[in-house]
DNA sequence: TCCTATCCATAGTCATAAACTATGGAAATC
DNA sequence: GATTTCCATAGTTTATGACTATGGATAGGA
């Protein structure tokens, strides 16, 4: 007897569908039917009657369904009493990318700290694919990466769309222009992150999305760093709106462009099965806070 | 979260030792080590301080373990309950080799029909090899078979110790030998099972144990053609003691043999894990009972 | 009554998880 | 200080649960 298979059983007897009931529970319909197959093999007996188009609970599988829907609940509740104990530390871990990172994470681990001071957070700061396996694997309980991303283990929760300007130089000639557009950038240097960064990747496709491929050159590690280099005029970037410090502007100037200005989507992970704590959902009703903030900004 | 899991953490707590534990579950301790980190990491917990030579639960492990154990009890209700409901109808399937099927399972099945109205016995006849695997993927509840049996897999009672006998027709010269004893057989020709019975196994073991190997003329299907063939004479065979027939004195002589009498422990094995229900134990409690009965005779 | 659609079960294949063995590091014991 | 006993890691193997393709049975509609 194994947990998914008392899933399944639930799921077929709320729906009366073995094909419903696989959707439902996220697997093939052949892999559930083998499953329950097995499990009436194992408790030797039959658990639902196939009637056509129709699957009905046995008497013994009425009386099944109770034992596997408390099962389900106890264990429910197991994971639920380690995240939501009362005298337990509240600790979680959060991941977000590095061009997320330095400037959404302090915000929202301030207001935790003042609102839930029992809740400990770890952050770990990594790239979208690292942050996509630690998540599913279990390592982190959350991470704020961006969009696109597909892994049907995950639960995926948008939080905002959000503006990519352009950064140049002060004594760049872009600088100076009244309306900057695509085009405009085909003959630039970039310096962007590696190619481990997703931001990089988007940065790539927009500039393919208007029929060119940037010349990059330079290649870096942080979002610090590729300032620093565009200050210098030796090359142009694109960031986030989110990086803009207001120091920046004594060597920096952002620039939203005209003619279909680039956009990222971010959004939250997490394991799609995996219980939630308390500590969890008190962090995550403050990222949706700060991100709706950032959307009406 | 997985029962083995539970399982393990549930045996972790009652030794205070993984290696300990790991050998009460039947798994490595290297695989019981990284189920409990696996299951730590998916809780977001530590459920157990590593203090040298010793598991300690934590304070959220000691809160889980109650937890554990109480969702493997309602695991465990919940196959107890479909094999003991008073009013679903007890059914068991029960496996035994062809050497023991038509002779100890009708005294058996007469038996549990007078004490035990309620409990459907289905019967699978098979040789060892299959019902070995039959009971390990829970296709038989139980099955009645020879010894040895090696696999991890399966609880294994011994019932009884059965002589084989030395069976002739009654016009063969060893019928009419005071004394037979086992180099007689060397020059005989055997009439004895196919290669997948156990008893044709056991044979050509004990001949190797006087030193020669069993010249055989006939392999048959079935227990009584090789009665029949040895009726007519044209070779001997061994069989055991519960395969006689009142009928048999009309053409055949069994003969016990002297200085080292061939022997085969029946056995009666179930799968590890699964649950034993009801309808098992009452027909386990008969078996019993007729074993010791033929063990006296 | 026949055709189509919808269900479940089987077969074969593939990917992953859980098992293994080998082994190393740390701590306890002698 | 050496040895023993524990747990964790790494690499490999095995078993399980997933997949797709497909067939048989049944229900519904024309």
């Amino acid at each position: 007897m194994e947990i998914h298979q008392l899933r399944y059983v639930v799921a077929v007897a709320e729906t009366g569908n073995f094909t419903r009931a696989s959707e439902r529970v996220n697997v093939s319909q052949p892999s559930l039917s083998q499953q329950i197959i097995n499990l009436e093999s194992e408790v030797g007996r039959k658990l639902f009657h196939r009637l056509g188009r129709k699957a009905v609970l046995t008497e013994a599988g009425e009386v099944f369904l109770e034992r596997a829907r408390r099962i389900l609940f106890e264990i429910e509740n197991a994971a639920k009493e380690l995240g939501d104990h009362p005298t337990l530390e509240r600790r979680i871990t959060v991941g977000a990318i590095p061009t997320v990172a330095p400037y959404l994470l302090p915000t929202l681990i301030t207001r935790c700290r003042e609102r839930h001071p029992n809740l400990q957070i770890d952050v770990r700061e990594d790239f979208r694919i690292h942050l996509t396996r630690a998540a599913v694997e279990g390592e982190v309980d959350l991470a704020i990466v961006a969009l696109p991303i597909k892994d049907i283990r995950l639960s995926i929760e948008p939080l905002l769309t959000e503006p990519l300007l352009l950064v140049v130089g002060k004594q760049h000639p872009l600088a100076l222009k009244q309306r900057v557009e695509a085009p405009d950038l085909a003959e630039e240097n970039f310096v962007i992150l590696g190619p481990s960064s997703s931001l990089a990747s988007s940065i790539q496709r927009f500039c393919g999305d208007h029929h060119f491929e940037p010349r990059v050159g330079f290649r870096c590690a942080q979002v610090a760093t590729v300032k620093a280099l565009v200050g210098l005029g030796v090359g142009i970037s694109i960031l986030p709106q989110v990086a803009r410090d207001p120091e920046d502007a004594n060597s920096l100037v952002y620039i939203k462009l005209s003619g279909g200005s680039p956009t990222r989507e971010l959004a939250v992970i997490r394991h799609q099965q995996r219980y939630q704590s308390r500590g969890a959902e008190q962090f995550l009703a403050i990222l949706r806070e700060r991100a709706a903030e950032l959307a009406a900004s």
